[in-house]
DNA sequence: TCCGCTATTAATGTTATCTTAACCGTAAGA
DNA sequence: TCTTACGGTTAAGATAACATTAATAGCGGA
């Protein structure tokens, strides 16, 4: 199956070029004109890649790539931004838009091509072994687990458990450390307990996001 | 309507950047050389959104962006903070300050535009939906609950836990705390006091509103 | 004063959550 | 190969924590 990419950029030669370029690779592409136009095709579309030019009428690069960044249906796909002027890098880098690449142009078509295999390729390495790593964030306020975008609600120890191994994740916590934070100084319980709470939660978010480390203890996977 | 947007800097010639662009984009803006007086401005001006400036003389940008958060008048209010330095970012990110935004500085006008365009519409989005959503409604002074549209009349100790979980929806809180809000520090009741209220009210709202988190607290629902 | 509403408590029911205990699987190394 | 250490798995039982209900006391207004 042909991945597929969208283009986006108002001025129709350069879409012109990207398409030919694209199709000739053997990629399977989509056009549009503007950041709205865009979004509405994405989601329909569900594109591997979106070329996205950063000066656009309606609405521009930046912003196109922040609101499909949260978007629910097509987040994950990867955004490589198009820019006139190389400086704008740094401050478009700084900036949290979450694009994955930026691209200056003149675009060179031979450089536009490996970057984006580079780019699909680090995608398909990614997704093999997301589905065990996917995002996961916690709300310790609303006391609640948002994986994938979706609530998910634990029984205080679980929840508790999990926050101290999000607190530092890829820190490996020891029984006697986690033992002590989750269930206190003076509360004794039986070894096995952890391994019961550290089960429900692997029941529950999926394998892949709590590690064991033997003889140590446990840690929270990173990507 | 235009949007209103408060400027909050010491430095006039950022001020009178900021003001400039703004306005040339079609903002109604007012602009305030420190956290006090923006506080003053702001609860009369009602803006949409403060820049605010993180180091200012007599109240920096954090102070003041929870002194926002903690007003009855301006607490929906967007904050967005301007930091010179981005390697506060993780810091002022860690704290929990609540603002919206974090834009670093130098500014370019192009970059914050696209910004500052796209937490107002998150802004508006949110808003229209909170319309068709906004199933409850509490108003404080007029003490009066609107559920889809009817009033609702309830009882103090009712209507004032209601309040406290409303104040902040999907937060949870703690019966401590409860007890402590509603109840006041001095004030000893059984545990079972706050149930039975909590139970009046699904009585009266209608389960799905009220949630327990078991062993943590109450919550009110969001959607 | 009596009635109705509110607030609190106590007694009792209910259930998700927690803990334990017994057993299993695997890998290292004697 | 056997032993051992270490964690995984499972199900059963205990319990904490909340829900429910009814009873009681208090207060304010007709």
């Amino acid at each position: 199956m042909p991945e597929k990419i969208l283009i986006v950029d108002d001025e129709p030669d350069i879409v012109n070029l990207l398409d030919y370029h694209l199709n000739k690779e053997g990629y399977l592409t989509k056009t549009a004109q503007n950041g709205k136009e865009a979004l509405d095709v994405a989601k329909d579309f569900q594109p591997d890649l979106v070329l996205l030019d950063l000066m656009m009428p309606e609405m521009d690069g930046i912003e196109t790539c922040v609101e499909i960044r949260e978007s629910k249906e097509i987040k994950d796909t990867l955004v490589a931004l198009l820019t006139a002027r190389p400086e704008d890098y740094s401050q478009i880098a700084g900036f949290d838009s979450g694009a994955d690449d930026y691209i200056t142009k003149p675009i060179k078509p031979r450089v536009l091509m490996s970057r984006i295999k580079a780019l699909l390729r680090r995608k398909a390495e990614k997704n093999t072994d997301a589905a065990s790593t996917a995002e996961l964030f916690i709300d310790i306020e609303k006391y609640v687990v948002f994986q994938k975008g979706n609530e998910l609600l634990l029984p205080k120890k679980e929840f508790e458990l999990l926050a101290l191994l999000f607190s530092k994740p890829g820190k490996v916590f020891t029984r006697d450390v986690i033992l002590k934070k989750v269930w206190g100084d003076d509360i004794i319980v039986g070894d096995r307990t952890i391994d019961v709470h550290v089960r429900k939660l692997r029941e529950k978010l999926g394998d892949g996001y709590i590690k064991t480390v033997k003889g140590v203890g446990y840690k929270l996977k990173l990507d």
